[in-house]
DNA sequence: CGTACACCTGAATTATTGTTCATATGTACA
DNA sequence: TGTACATATGAACAATAATTCAGGTGTACG
């Protein structure tokens, strides 16, 4: 059962109308859940720099835990977390793997973040 | 001590030129951890309501702590990350503080974020 | 076939993170 | 000064996440 608004500002509510009017501006659980997931995911310095090193070329996992200065099955586990996610796809060839990114929104995202850490 | 590449590729590398240019490549460790704070900090479903709800208009940590459906202390804590990280800022008016933005890149990643999120 | 190699996966361990609870700070106002 | 209220904070606990270790796939090639 939810509670209504007015139940709740009863008690510790300031100001009624903004949080009125916040609460119909907010998004859905859900997408609000998956987006979170998505930051989540980029939000790791291993990962950060397997999406680094992919924004310039595809790599293979052995390449790439060369890179990023971890195991391999360190970096292929995060690779599974970043293609569930959406943020890398791979091709194969052969017994090699190749990874790269899969959305032009990822290297955006990146550098956006950039800008912001950059002051 | 560092390892040279040469080192490590004699036994595990496959593409040498290639991860010697993705290591010339890579940013350096600082700002990588910075950019994973950032990221992590856009990594949970509570602060990017605050955040979200922000993007609208300035709360006080009472509006935010109804709107976002969480403790008012769970609220100042996360606050105090997105203070910490620059994603908010906040003025004082009397016993009330308003939180707000603090940056536009932080409604740019939030929109971009979305337009990945809905395909 | 069977071996070699690139990669994946599950379980266990350790490290991080989010929330709660109790208490502290700072401001307004009687 | 004392009380009320909005917010902040530290410590503790519970939930999640990252890494390691020990196998397990799938492909190539003799």
């Amino acid at each position: 059962m939810t509670q209504s608004l007015d139940d709740i500002c009863q008690v510790r509510c300031i100001h009624t109308e903004k949080v009125e009017k916040a609460r119909q501006y907010m998004l859905q659980d859900n997408i609000i859940n998956s987006l979170a997931e998505l930051f989540k995911c980029m939000g790791d310095p291993t990962r950060l720099k397997i999406l680094h090193a992919l924004q310039q070329q595809e790599l293979c996992v052995c390449d790439l835990s060369v890179v990023v200065n971890s195991s391999e099955s360190a970096v292929s586990h995060q690779l599974r977390l970043l293609r569930t996610q959406k943020l890398v796809k791979f091709r194969r060839d052969g017994k090699v793997i190749y990874y790269s990114l899969d959305d032009h929104h990822i290297g955006m995202l990146f550098n956006q973040g950039l800008e912001h850490v950059n002051e």
